[in-house]
DNA sequence: GCAGGCGACTCAGAAAACTCAAT
DNA sequence: AATTGAGTTTTCTGAGTCGCCTG
């Protein structure tokens, strides 16, 4: 059982807590007075917690993690001096841009694959100019009579349509919405609703109608073939593609498949008159098989077929893959409507296995400009309804059918759109360092307030602060049990005085957060020993006053925008820029690189970034020692032969290190890795012998014979009997070398043992620790680039070819650029 | 005035797809 | 040169956050 050990067992409570209990016990001032009116704690400026995490490797780093960084408002004043140049720079370059490459004959397009023309590469297209604030715009308005929603708000005013570039020119070339450089533009967005001017698209892209399976594939039912109908052929198919997996073994996902399986079949009965009645009856493993084998099928086309398909598949998505937005052809993310399936709920979702229904166009909402086209809905059907609300960024949305959540289809993550809310992100969140002394002055005060309200909000943000934790919203009774901050209940929280706390919950994503003996604040070890007072019990919740409104409104006193969830993007783009500071610039971009990512490690524990331990890893690391030993073993050698010709002690003086035996390097491993390495030597040799003679034949000329092998093979049974022998006196033939260069050997040696430990244990450390989605959601880009550009490194290095794209707003930072 | 839920967006790990080095 | 398999990147879609609206 490949038992997610990340993730808690559902076991223990499966009874869900009960809800909130609303203020227990009174807001008196009795009930907070049993704490000794301490002596004005002066707010403890280095509250550094001491995080210790579960597994041993994280102990290193462990106090590192919490965020330090103070209130830096003098101190900052420079750096923010040089990007207002920094930016103001920018513009003029970017300016110029624009215009010569308006002005100038249109590039070459960058590629001429036919997936490139998609119909609005034949509409005239322009650079949008930048919207503006002030016109005025009219609603949304649907198309469909069968309006559901009305308008939210009403967007202010509106720009005139952008679809040309100020001196009239056309843009032509669908492929160089790379050009548009937003993020050098004043304003930015935000100081309206108004996302886009025009918009621009064909739909959405359903996935292709359920093919039923060959007559011979059944499924059997108490032993015997059923005849199903195409509909619940369809769902028990479903379930064969999820055979082995951990869900297959899952009570809940099955009980709940069987549901849905038992309605379909109600609605469509086997053929065959077959009474499907018994889950533990059902044997989906034939229809398993059918779908492994297409699997290999799949596998085994050549390259030619499986390119032919994939342009196949291209061909007919590519309608959907961008749309135009202000005129700028711009790439669309989730193009493709979610097929059916079974619901994969993570963790304890009381939902999981329940049958994911096919979506309808009748059931999906297009948004699209008031003027553009609407797009067909495939022949036959039509789309539930179409709107025109340029304040939201989603292109199609519908309804899905288990928890009744909307899904949406937005641009891509490189898209400008994203792109922009993603700087704004990051802008807000550096906004935070101006106000971060007043924040945690204020909530230090608070948690001596005499209000039960004050005390606990304060404790929580206190919470949201220092250990990165999320809000915690409210969670119903038909989702998975996690909590975030207001929703930690007093189970997931012990006391050790005098001031050590340990959490223990389940987070997003049903990821377990232990943190042990975290060294808080007195006053917020305190508290947290009065919200657990009886007559609350372990289910009951610790912060019963509050919740997450209550806490963001807090937070945005102190600064617009701010809520929880800014503390995080902070604290994670903090904690990097300060951990990278400590990067030495020297060294290969290997080592570099290597510092860059234990930087990025610490942030990812700061979140609770987890993944799972992939099931080779400890496979790998036997190799590693196995290599690690090899290494060592040449060392032994280098180390014997500097032996026998050192002459001079100054070889030892400057460099002590070489007369260290190797540890860990017994005789029965060298043994066998001569063997080893003898055995593949001779495998080298028969193979050449081979070859030779293949080679000799095709030339006609006289083959080898067999005794030429033989003598070859000799060879090098004598040449490993001699150097086990070597090996064993300790003195191994130095042959010609002499000091200098088994000195130089040596080193080399040295480095590169040293490299490979180096790398060894950063893979270990990191096995368990998901790095991308704080590299992708939390660390500021622009921390990155400056980072790589004062250090040399590619920034290709640390950037993948979607997150170059994702960040291109990022790329122009300078070296010394300061979050 | 506030609870509750709706809607739109960001963030999350798993799984699929791809790449690249070792054989 | 082809294969394979481990590692990396991309895709997928579920799970959060948070502001706003409604009653």
């Amino acid at each position: 059982m490949t038992a997610n050990l990340k993730r808690g067992a559902s076991t223990e409570n499966d009874k869900k807590p009960k809800k909130a209990k609303q203020n227990i016990g009174s807001d008196s001032e009795s009930e907070l007075s049993d704490v000794p009116d301490e002596p004005q704690q002066p707010p403890q400026v280095e509250q550094v917690t001491q995080v210790k995490q579960e597994s041993p490797s994280n102990l290193k780093h462990a106090s590192d993690v919490t965020p330090k960084v103070e209130n830096t408002n003098g101190l900052e004043i420079s750096s923010d001096l040089v990007n207002l140049k920094e930016i103001e720079n920018n513009k003029v370059s970017n300016d110029q841009d624009l215009n010569t490459s308006t002005v100038s004959p249109k590039k070459p397009s960058k590629s001429n694959k036919p997936s490139d023309d998609s119909d609005f590469d034949e509409k005239p297209k322009a650079r949008s100019s930048r919207r503006s604030t002030s016109a005025k715009k009219e609603k949304k308005e649907n198309v469909t009579d069968d309006e559901k929603k009305t308008p939210k708000k009403t967007p202010k005013n509106s720009s005139q349509p952008p679809n040309q570039t100020p001196n009239g020119d056309v843009k032509d070339e669908g492929d160089e919405e790379d050009d548009y450089k937003w993020w050098a533009e004043q304003g930015g967005f935000g100081d309206g609703t108004e996302r886009w001017s025009t918009l621009e698209h064909n739909g959405v892209f359903f996935p292709p109608e359920y093919i039923p399976l060959p007559k011979q594939v059944k499924m059997k039912y108490d032993g015997k073939l059923v005849e199903l109908s195409n509909e619940a052929e369809e769902v028990a198919g479903f379930y064969a593609a999820v055979l082995g997996s951990d869900h297959a073994a899952d009570e809940t996902f099955n009980k709940n498949f069987f549901q849905d399986f038992q309605s379909v079949l109600r609605d469509y009965p086997p053929l065959d008159g077959t009474k499907i009645k018994d889950f533990e009856k059902c044997d989906f493993s034939p229809i398993r098989e059918h779908l492994d084998i297409e699997k290999e099928k799949k596998k085994a086309m050549t390259k030619d077929e499986k390119k032919r398909t994939k342009e196949q598949r291209d061909e007919i998505e590519n309608p959907f893959t961008h749309c135009l937005l202000d005129g700028r052809k711009e790439k669309v993310g989730n193009f493709r409507i979610e097929p059916p399936s079974l619901f994969r709920g993570r963790g304890a979702h009381p939902k999981k296995g329940k049958l994911k229904l096919r979506i309808k166009p009748e059931q999906i909402t297009i948004n699209i400009g008031k003027d553009a086209k609407i797009p067909d809905a495939p022949p036959g059907t039509n789309w539930g309804s179409v709107q025109h609300d340029n304040t939201v960024t989603w292109l199609a949305t519908w309804k899905e059918n288990i928890n009744g959540a909307y899904k949406y289809v937005y641009l891509a993550p490189g898209s400008t759109l994203k792109g922009q809310s993603d700087m704004s992100k990051f802008e807000k969140s550096r906004e935070l360092k101006h106000y971060i002394g007043n924040v945690r002055e204020s909530y230090e005060a608070d948690l001596q307030n005499k209000v039960m309200f004050d005390r606990q909000r304060a404790t929580a943000a206190y919470l949201v602060d220092r250990l990165a934790l999320r809000a915690g919203n409210e969670k119903g009774e038909d989702e998975a049990d996690t909590v975030g901050c207001c929703s930690l209940r007093c189970e997931h929280v012990m006391l050790r005085p005098p001031n050590l706390v340990t959490f223990d919950f389940l987070g997003k994503d049903s990821v377990r957060f232990y943190q042990e003996d975290i060294k808080v604040d007195p006053q917020v070890f305190k508290n947290l020993r009065i919200f657990k007072k009886e007559p609350k019990g372990p289910q009951d919740p610790i912060f019963d006053r509050i919740h997450t409104t209550v806490l963001n409104n807090y937070f945005r006193g102190f600064m617009k925008g701010l809520s929880a969830k800014v503390f995080r993007t902070y604290n994670a783009s903090i904690t990097f820029q300060e951990e990278l500071k400590q990067t030495p610039n020297e060294g290969t971009v290997a080592e570099k690189l290597l510092s860059f990512n234990r930087a990025n490690r610490n942030v990812a524990i700061l979140c609770n970034h987890q993944k799972n331990v992939s099931k080779s890893h400890d496979a790998t690391m036997d190799k590693m020692g196995d290599r690690l030993k090899a290494l060592k073993y040449q060392r032994r050698k280098l180390r014997q032969m500097l032996a026998q010709v050192a002459d001079d002690k100054k070889v030892y003086k400057d460099h002590p290190s070489f007369k260290d035996e190797e540890s860990d390097l017994e005789d029965e491993w060298m043994d066998a890795h001569e063997e080893n390495e003898r055995d593949k030597e001779v495998e080298r040799q028969k193979k050449k012998f081979e070859r030779d003679n293949e080679k000799l034949r095709n030339e006609d000329q006289k083959e080898m014979k067999p005794e030429d092998l033989g003598e070859r093979l000799q060879e090098v049974e004598e040449k490993w009997k001699t150097v086990t022998k070597e090996r064993r006196a300790g003195k191994p033939d130095v042959g010609k070398k002499n000091q200098t260069q088994l000195t130089t050997a040596m080193q080399k040696m040295e480095d590169r043992l040293e490299a490979f430990r180096v790398n060894a244990s950063n893979k270990d450390e990191v096995k368990d620790v998901s790095l991308g989605t704080s590299k992708i959601n939390y660390i500021d880009p622009r921390i990155t680039v400056a980072w790589c550009k004062a250090y040399e490194v590619p920034v290709e290095k640390v950037f993948a070819k979607t997150l170059l794209t994702k960040f291109t707003w990022a790329m122009e930072t300078s070296p010394d650029w300061k979050f």
